[in-house]
DNA sequence: CGTAAGCTTGAGATTAGTCAACCCGAGTGG
DNA sequence: CCACTCGGGTTGACTAATCTCAAGCTTACG
């Protein structure tokens, strides 16, 4: 409503939760089917953005979470330098916009990677929105400490990682994501620019470049442009030194 | 209560929110007196931890969050090659075991670095607790909302960030900190292990001993061991370059 | 007092960053 | 329709920061 402005035109807002092709992956999945009606009326449904519109920027008032409906954002942060370090990718699912809710600024910036729908939550009527459904609730903890734990997961990432592995995670997490939607793992279409992997992942785009044609050259990947195909999945896990369990099955903010 | 075991003697249970010297930091703030006694009765106040004592471990079932009353604690997430990355410190005020509330399950393990006092908040409870506390919510989604974006703060120190601006970066945070809580910002002693710092910046002891070496020999910090103080903020500031208004308020997860 | 853990220091190896040139494809305008 | 430009991506040569290995020191504590 507030950033109507950047936005491009609503869809049909009739489209209600329980009609929802997102309902497995949303917050809704907590939800009794009689009570979805009840929570369209809280949402600013359908929310169209295109390639390169901000959903909103650093330091502005919060006025929103978002669920991504389909298409792909990162979010990223400016710093006093004119640095940009992306902090994170969301696809259709997530939530976007939580760290905000400390000082009620957006703490980063969010942008559209490609044609993207989103459903905006006004964080005015969040309280009302809990008290009608507090299963609601339980499922937004849900996702909060899932982001937190993903969080701590990029630490050791960014921490301790080679930049092959670094790499190797994030196409892997990729995968597993994509998968987990029901598309292919091992076939996929990278929505963001490599160098804004790079930056997620705390390299230039040189080093990235150079990791990314190594990975190709020795087979496990190929790929053209943004196309990627994982050959060896094996050889994948091999080169992100990664079987912990926990880590496996939710790493980075992409997960 | 399930880690009994594990944890000391319970101190006297009788103290309530409305007598704890905490108040002012505690998700407590947001509650009005008369529903102190209230919430007192959901808590395990007052559990005793002695140093080195866990309060969880990695992979256990999350039975409850806690804020820290007094004392500090660190929390590390050990990785299948027998790596242990610390991946925050906390603080009186400090909620800690977030990460655990996406999975149910603990995420990292804590562990107290000195004589540390928590409170309980056992998470069956946590649904009763809204219900007839509901601006406990507000408070407990800003805490969750600023662990976020200083998790977000994290990731550009760690990714974009030389030794010296890391180092420089902590203290400062440590600094602001303790100057918060009406201690000194000029001179305190640390809690935690050089290494343990070490691991949080994501650098190896040996490249952490250099930088503070240098910070104490150009004179912008003097210490001894773990007291540390602070001769030239300007200069510290300067080194770790960052003078952007979101970085200096609240900057890494001790802050 | 002796041991162990934590911390420091040095020398050398290694990874990733920097600087710079070049390529390629998409979109623009002549 | 083609040349131009620009952003994004690649590649090479060199540099610098951090890591590694190794030894020695200091402090804490049993």
């Amino acid at each position: 409503m507030t950033s109507r402005h950047i936005l491009g035109p609503l869809l049909d807002r009739q489209i209600s939760c329980s009609e929802c092709s997102l309902k497995k992956f949303c917050l809704v999945r907590a939800i009794e089917k009689a009570d979805m009606e009840k929570l369209t009326h809280f949402l600013n449904p359908n929310q169209l953005l295109r390639r390169r519109d901000h959903l909103f920027r650093q330091g502005t008032r919060l006025e929103n979470l978002y669920v991504v409906k389909s298409g792909s954002l990162k979010s990223y942060a400016s710093t006093e330098d004119g640095l940009e370090q992306v902090v994170g990718f969301y696809f259709s699912g997530d939530i976007i916009g939580l760290d905000g809710l400390g000082t009620r600024l957006h703490h980063t910036s969010a942008i559209a990677l490609e044609t993207t729908v989103v459903c905006a939550i006004p964080v005015t009527r969040m309280e009302d929105l809990w008290r009608s459904l507090p299963r609601l609730h339980q499922e937004m903890y849900r996702a909060v400490g899932n982001e937190i734990a993903r969080d701590e997961d990029m630490f050791i990432l960014l921490a301790q990682r080679s930049a092959e592995e670094r790499l190797a995670t994030f196409l892997l997490s990729l995968s597993h994501r994509f998968h987990e939607h029901g598309f292919s793992g091992k076939e996929f279409t990278l929505s963001m620019a490599h160098q804004d992997i790079a930056s997620f992942l705390g390299l230039t785009p040189q080093t990235f470049s150079r990791v990314f044609t190594a990975l190709k050259n020795e087979g496990v990947i190929a790929a053209t442009q943004r196309r990627i195909h994982i050959n060896d999945l094996e050889e994948l896990r091999e080169a992100a030194k990664l079987c912990a369990p926990c880590h496996l099955k939710q790493t980075l903010k992409v997960a």
